[in-house]
DNA sequence: AGCACGCCGACT
DNA sequence: GTCGGCGTGCTC
């Protein structure tokens, strides 16, 4: 019995439900039983109560606070964890979250602990076979996730694997069903209707990686010392900074990154070091833990879940101090976080493509503003904003401009293929590009050739005198939609049918673009007694994964490789002499605002693929518009230039750096609803900004794949400033499309500079 | 979203 | 007289 003056009001906790849609989302205030009064926390995750019909639903505590009088709540259903998963500050970034992601808190909260983890038990994690079938989604975890809901009832088996997959991508199919419980039959039911497919694939082992020898920091030469006494500096200050180490291909980021992140150590600091993909993890963690050996844990999702919670775990407790990993490592709970160093920043894949659509850079920051940590951005070709924040002092700038081993970058040509066409090669490979490869067939030197397929088959070009289509109101290209037949502009919806033949020479036009395996037979045709290895991502799934395929190129001495994105990015091979772009075009041509930036970077990253040993390297990029600037500036491996002229035209344009571009996406199997929502949504954006001069809408458009799985979507978009006003906007946007009854069936959601 | 409450038509 | 259609509105 407590005495009468020692009982206090009762204690209420705020909690994030996940039942609760981005509408409804708020603090809801639970009563805690007087028997948990002593353990509930913040950070704890709960069952609680929800909606009419008190369905149960899983919540993270956010805070206490007591009960004012005669108020009336439901009560904490049950406690799931003995001492908070999240601490404080990883609730208040989940908070900050949702305002700048539209994300609801639960759902930001969620994506900072690892997925294994969240689905309560962690199960048995002994994996015997070298090989297990391998189960993933089909379909873009967005559809899936729909998908999912709507089986709930039907198929709750069939729901909760589809679930599972969207937050842990590909996973082995005995550990799929063990963890959702599952039967093999509702696993194969999703297989028969095309949703999942299971493939035999090698098995990652405990975070099993090539460990390095430890051995001492690698020798810095003088102006990488310069770099790193600078960056230190900072790092040191105490004061939250941020900076941008712009360092040409092959001079040595690696190796500042080492230093940092040792004087970090003996400072009693953590490091998180985020690399763009996963293929990459790899070579990082070789080299790290040559250097840091136990001190280094690994962070991604090719990671079995067991396996991830024991690596968060580790670093949790301080085990770990440096996380090498991908996008979602940067929630990792390093304890006194010092640095948080970003590779290759300019990436894409930073970007989260699902809920929450958070950019690891933002949050980077953020956190570091939050430690008093430094976050180094390094790049060879920065991201036009991130050079921008740089030009304007916003960040520190480094660079590092000798390659490591003061070797001459590659001297590349440009092949013109309009020329090369009115010669009467019809064929992805230039007469150039053939001589220069009968040369290294010669010599015994090996040769990369890099096919970008991103926007293959969308681009319409003339065949004669190379000219593409442009929107007349945004400077980017048009591409081909064969939905209604028409050429579009996916940023402003602007729309012309297609000419009968090219209206500036009445030249053919030209729609589709050969595919590595077309490219490879043309190749087998031209050097039939030479052994050619094509790598995308068809052969990659089937030989056993990225490493194998290159480990083959390298061991086997294989002449020639043939590959798509991933054969442009960190391989170092020494005995690679020769690069070829078989079309450069395409992802100039991709139609977005990035795309110029996009080419530039990969141009500029392939290209570095050659001369990387003793021997000096060339390179040969084939295009129809050899005139481009871009491709010039990449060829000559301008960063300077093309980050001026590329300024010049984003400040026209009024895109990034010089405004936000906020996305209302709208999706619904009724196309006119979608329209009709969207339309809604530009009226309102447009009467609540009426007069501000800073601010225009755009759309609505149809994203770049209109229709998934039967569902159309269309988006509208605001360019503005980075401000609290725009973001609460389009939060209002939302939750009216969300809740107005005229638009059911359209699901409509929010994005900050997405990337499609 | 999900779920209950509510107010109208075809059945034992 | 009741079962159930889905329109309306709320979620601590």
């Amino acid at each position: 019995m407590t005495s009468a003056g020692a009982r206090r009001s009762p204690l209420v906790a705020k909690v994030a439900v996940s039942a609760a849609t981005y509408w409804v989302d708020r603090p809801y205030d639970y009563l805690v039983p007087r028997e948990w009064e002593g353990c509930a926390a913040p950070g704890m995750r709960v069952r609680v109560p929800f909606g009419r019909g008190n369905r149960r639903s899983e919540g993270v505590i956010l805070a206490l606070r007591d009960a004012s009088d005669r108020e009336n709540l439901k009560t904490l259903e049950a406690l799931l964890d003995e001492t908070p998963l999240l601490t404080q500050e990883q609730i208040r970034l989940g908070m900050w979250m949702r305002e700048r992601y539209f994300s609801t808190v639960y759902d930001s909260l969620r994506a900072m602990l690892p997925a294994g983890l969240w689905f309560n038990e962690a199960g048995a994690r002994r994996v015997k076979d070298k090989y297990q079938n391998f189960a993933s989604l089909t379909l873009p975890a967005e559809e899936a996730m729909i998908l999912a809901g709507q089986k709930r009832r039907s198929a709750p088996q069939q729901a909760s694997l589809l679930e599972t997959l969207c937050a842990v991508g590909s996973v082995p199919e005995l550990e799929l069903r063990r963890f959702t419980g599952a039967s093999l039959q509702s696993l194969r039911a999703l297989e028969r209707a095309g949703l999942v497919e299971l493939t035999p694939r090698e098995v990652f082992r405990r975070p099993e990686y090539r460990r390095g020898s430890p051995k001492p920091l690698p020798e810095l030469n003088p102006s990488q010392e310069g770099v790193l006494e600078g960056l230190w500096k900072l790092a040191a200050s105490g004061e939250a900074q941020a900076a941008l180490l712009y360092g040409v291909t092959g001079s040595g980021k690696t190796a500042v990154y080492a230093h940092l992140i040792r004087r970090a150590l003996d400072k009693g600091g953590g490091t998180i070091l985020l690399v763009p993909e996963i293929a990459l993890t790899p070579q990082m963690l070789e080299i790290f833990s040559g250097y840091f050996g136990e001190d280094v844990a690994v962070l991604h999702s090719s990671l079995s879940l067991g396996e991830r919670c024991d690596e968060w775990k580790r670093i949790r407790s301080g085990k770990a101090r440096v996380v090498v990993g991908t996008r979602s490592a940067v929630f990792a709970p390093v304890e006194n976080l010092r640095l948080i160093l970003m590779d290759e920043e300019q990436e894409e894949s930073y970007k989260s493509e699902n809920t929450p659509r958070y950019h690891a850079s933002e949050v980077a920051q953020y956190r570091c503003a939050h430690s008093n940590g430094l976050l180094v951005l390094g790049s060879a070709t920065p991201d036009i904003t991130t050079s921008y924040s740089a030009q304007k002092g916003k960040y520190h700038c480094f660079s590092l401009r000798e390659r490591y081993n003061a070797q001459a970058l590659p001297e590349v040509r440009i092949v013109d293929m309009k020329r090369e066409l009115r010669a009467g090669r019809g064929g992805s490979i230039s007469s150039v590009l053939e001589a220069e490869l009968r040369q290294n067939l010669d010599r015994g030197e090996q040769s990369i050739l890099f096919l970008n397929r991103r926007g293959a088959s969308k681009l319409i070009a003339c065949t004669a005198c190379g000219y593409t289509y442009q929107c007349p109101n945004c400077s980017v290209s048009l591409t081909y939609h064969s939905a209604n037949r028409r050429l579009m502009c996916h940023h402003c919806g602007h729309s012309q049918p297609v000419d009968k033949s090219c209206p500036v020479c009445g030249g053919k036009l030209r729609y589709d673009v050969p595919g590595t395996q077309k490219v490879e037979a043309e190749l087998r045709q031209i050097f039939p007694d030479t052994e050619i290895l094509r790598m995308d991502a068809d052969t990659v799934a089937l030989s056993g994964g990225h490493d194998a395929i290159l480990e083959r190129f390298r061991a086997g001495g294989i002449p020639i490789l043939l590959g798509t994105q991933m054969v442009a990015r960190g391989l170092n091979f020494e005995d690679v002499t020769l690069v070829g772009v078989l079309s450069a075009d395409q992802s100039l041509y991709a139609g977005d605002y990035r795309a110029a930036e996009r080419t530039f970077s990969l141009l500029t990253q392939v290209v570095g693929r050659s001369g990387r040993g003793s021997r000096p390297g060339r390179a040969v990029i084939q295009t129809f518009t050899p005139d481009n600037q871009v491709i010039r500036q990449a060829a000559a491996q301008d960063y300077p230039a093309f980050y001026r002229e590329e300024l010049r035209l984003r400040r026209i344009q009024g895109t990034p750096p010089f405004s936000r571009l906020y996305a209302v996406t709208a999706s619904g199997l009724d196309e006119a609803a979608v329209l009709r929502c969207c339309v809604a949504a530009r009226d309102m954006l447009q009467s609540a900004l009426a007069g501000d001069s800073a601010a225009r809408v755009l759309g609505p458009a149809p994203l770049f794949v209109t229709r998934v799985n039967n569902r159309y979507r269309y988006r509208v978009t605001l360019c503005a400033p980075d401000a609290r006003e725009y973001r609460r906007l389009i939060s209002a946007v939302l939750v009216r499309c969300n809740t107005d009854k005229s638009f059911r069936g359209v699901s409509v959601f929010g994005d900050t500079d997405p990337n499609d």
